[in-house]
RNA sequence: GCUCCCAUCGUCUAGCGGUCUAGGACGCCGCCCUUUCACGGCGGAAACACGGGUUCGAGUCCCGUUGGGAGUGCCA
């Protein structure tokens, strides 16, 4: 493969980076750090109506986060309009396109007709040769492009391989519109050619464009980039990805705890492989990709492989780590606020010391917080219901206030002695209290700082206990 | 309807004519570790959509059927 492979992430700021459009920037950039090409970033915001700022703001914020960098400013489709006019007009001057003054309805009678004779709906040319001069007045024409007639049109696709089209279902599409304003057609090939875009990195909904994308090619004569057409994104029920299933943005999945490592990892494993390996760190990954590896068939989003890959990596994670990317999603999360506050002083100190324990068993960073919700309760914590549910199961319909009685009348608050009480009562109720009993042994042997321990400690209200347990954890 | 794409365990996939009684991962089930939950370890159930060819030999090549999906705009 050639070197200086420019890609581009093409998205339109209608919504938000999707999941599907997150892959398709990570095969871009992927493409393009492996062979030390770029990736440029393009904003198709040709349809004002629909294009917003704050879309924009979200494709970029979310590209940051998964740390898919591209190369110079990001380009606006919308302020190269005269440019695209500019080869809109060379195309009618050479001959290539012409003005068409058909009316909308024309146009749907047009598509019915075409229906109801089973053909495929299209534009029937009816001005392609037609003097200009018939033109009706008042009628604001849009620029057409001349499709070939006859024979089929070839895309080599470098994902899909070779495929044709006949050039009897291409029609004399539309490149400008009659108030001026450019198709994302002619947009794209104007704007692929000037940016130097060497690989088209893009969703196989893209793939019949391909074709017609290359009628301008051909007619401007510029050579047509290398086409890669990579397969969507379908939810689990395997419709396509919609709000309902995973076609949430970038943002949202941070939200819920995602490591952007983990969604890349899973990202990148949605139609490609590298053999049988499933952890794939970033370096392997641009190491390893190769376009043509990539399968022509649409993928299910499983949320499920997701979240055992993020527990992966987050087990993997450095405290720090840890606590700065927990900081980050804490405006989004409930009681963000207080935690945030909670996290400045000693519970940010005892947060760490069992952050290593706790990171065991959660599979996002959401998990992580909720399971430390001991450590963030607020001081001091009131031996009560409210406060031993959050050592047993919270829908345990048990009598807490029987275990404080017992608890209370021990003498000797030796930590085994805790650990016996609890654990009679939970042989007595059928409670699940094991969960109470072996964090408390492993912090009085110094066998672990499970957090267990921070939990029932603080929960029996104890201020010494709390001091012990910050010895056992030489904190 | 028409054009195009796809088809291996529930899901993501390995497989590029013989080494496949089809491998891995997630999920599921069981056991071990563990006085909780996890993590980890071990084991298990689970797939080549169907029908024709080609070939000495097909999950692997060809055709058809069925089943999915995409496109079919003065949206991108």
């Amino acid at each position: 493969m050639a070197d200086n492979i420019i890609t581009r992430f093409a998205p339109s700021p209608t919504g938000f980076l999707h999941i599907g459009g997150a892959r398709t920037a990570l095969f871009n950039w992927l493409l393009a750090r492996k062979s030390g090409g770029k990736m440029l970033l393009r904003i198709e915001d040709t349809d004002r109506a629909r294009s917003t700022q704050e879309a924009v703001d979200a494709i970029i914020d979310g590209l940051k986060w998964m740390g898919l960098e591209w190369d110079g400013d990001p380009i606006s489709q919308f302020d190269r309009a005269d440019r695209h006019r500019e080869i809109a007009q060379t195309l009618l001057e050479n001959g290539h396109a012409y003005k068409c003054y058909a009316s909308p309805e024309e146009l749907e009678a047009m598509r019915e007709t075409a229906r109801a004779a089973g053909a495929q709906p299209r534009y029937d040319g009816r001005w392609r040769d037609r003097d200009p001069a018939e033109a009706p007045a008042g009628i604001k024409p849009v620029i057409r492009i001349k499709s070939p007639v006859e024979g089929k049109t070839v895309i080599h696709d470098q994902v899909q391989g070779v495929v044709e089209f006949p050039n009897d279902d291409l029609d004399d599409f539309v490149i400008l519109r009659s108030d001026g304003t450019p198709t994302y057609m002619l947009a794209v090939v104007v704007d692929d050619h000037d940016m130097g875009v060497t690989h088209v990195v893009r969703g196989d909904d893209h793939l019949t464009n391909a074709a017609r994308q290359k009628v301008i090619y051909d007619a401007m004569g510029w050579p047509e980039p290398e086409w890669a057409h990579i397969p969507l994104i379908h939810g689990p029920d395997g419709a396509k990805l919609s709000k309902r299933h995973g076609a949430l943005g970038a943002e949202a999945y941070r939200a819920m705890g995602f490591l952007p490592r983990a969604l890349l990892n899973y990202l990148v494993r949605l139609g490609w492989s590298h053999g049988d390996d499933e952890i794939i760190p970033l370096d392997n990954m641009i190491e390893w990709f190769d376009i043509h590896d990539v399968n022509r068939g649409a993928s299910r989003f499983d949320i499920q492989k997701l979240e055992a890959l993020n527990g992966h990596y987050i087990r993997e994670a450095g405290s720090q780590e840890l606590i700065e990317r927990i900081k980050d999603i804490l405006p989004e999360i409930e009681n963000g606020s207080m935690i945030a506050d909670a996290l400045d002083g000693s519970p940010g100190i005892w947060f760490e010391a069992a952050l290593p324990a706790l990171k065991e068993r959660a599979k996002t960073l959401v998990q992580l917080v909720e399971s430390a919700a001991f450590i963030f309760a607020a001081r001091p914590l009131a031996f009560d219901e409210k406060a031993l549910a959050l050592v047993f199961d919270t829908d345990a319909k048990a009598n807490l206030a029987e275990l404080h009685k017992r608890l209370s009348v021990l003498e000797d608050w030796d930590h085994d002695n805790i650990a016996s009480v609890i654990k009679g009562y939970a042989e007595e109720t059928g409670l699940k209290m094991g969960k109470v009993a072996q964090p408390v042994r492993a912090s009085l042997t110094g066998q672990g700082s499970s957090p267990g321990a921070f939990d029932v400690l603080l929960a029996l209200g104890q201020d010494e206990s709390l001091a012990r347990i910050a010895d056992q954890l030489d904190l």
